[in-house]
DNA sequence: AATTAGATGTTCT
DNA sequence: GAACATCTAATTA
């Protein structure tokens, strides 16, 4: 399936971008090895709310592909542990991020179960933010990537999406930003398995 | 089923 | 030196 346009992430306000990318395909060929998954779970961040890591418009090394045009990778060490993995959006100047949370494995599952440790294929595979970017092999190299234009790293579309199927809630694990914590700036696919456990 | 501690490294005060 | 967009294993019930 061809990717997600320049468009797609240019032209779409941060929210709107989390929720159409509920359904879509992440691939990336890492090491050489093709592995993808359907996002379930998304939640959009944005420079004029707390849990941003560009509140307010602070500029740092760290935060800099924020600023930059939607599109790209913001891959982040979260816990000294886990690697995060974002998608930029919005235009040159404006700070906005989606944090892709949770995917259904599709291509490459046997690459997955190996990068996780793991020998039967379970949801604990890729059903969280650090766990889908070690079983896609995504890690802090991959920040500040084209994802349009890149080899290794892009997303793709997929089937049809009914909105109806489409939740909203509360974001996860932010809630040192206190009422900006209560946005309901998350998404993820009714009735699916492979979401993270809240 | 629910709670807790420990792992780990980068960023910013 | 504190905080942090998390995960796992171990413990308690």
């Amino acid at each position: 399936m061809p990717r997600l346009s320049k468009r797609f992430f240019q032209l779409n306000e941060v929210v709107e971008v989390a929720r159409a990318l509920i359904g879509k395909v992440f691939v990336t060929k890492i090491d050489g090895l093709i592995t993808s998954g359907l996002i379930t779970e998304t939640e959009a961040y944005h420079q004029s709310e707390k849990a941003c890591h560009a509140y307010n418009g602070r500029r740092t090394n760290r935060t800099e592909v924020l600023f930059g045009p939607g599109g790209k990778s913001y891959v982040y060490l979260c816990y000294g542990i886990h690697h995060l993995f974002n998608v930029t959006t919005g235009v040159e100047g404006e700070a906005a991020a989606v944090l892709v949370r949770a995917i259904e494995p599709l291509d490459g599952v046997d690459y997955m179960l190996e990068r996780r440790r793991m020998t039967a294929l379970q949801t604990r595979v890729s059903s969280g933010p650090g766990k889908l970017t070690q079983a896609l092999g995504v890690t802090v190299k991959n920040n500040n990537t084209c994802l349009i234009t890149a080899e290794d790293l892009w997303i793709e579309t997929y089937k049809e999406i009914p909105q109806s199927r489409i939740v909203a809630s509360k974001r996860i694990g932010v809630n040192y930003a206190r009422e900006d914590s209560l946005l309901p700036w998350r998404f993820y696919l009714k009735n699916s398995k492979w979401v993270s456990s809240s």
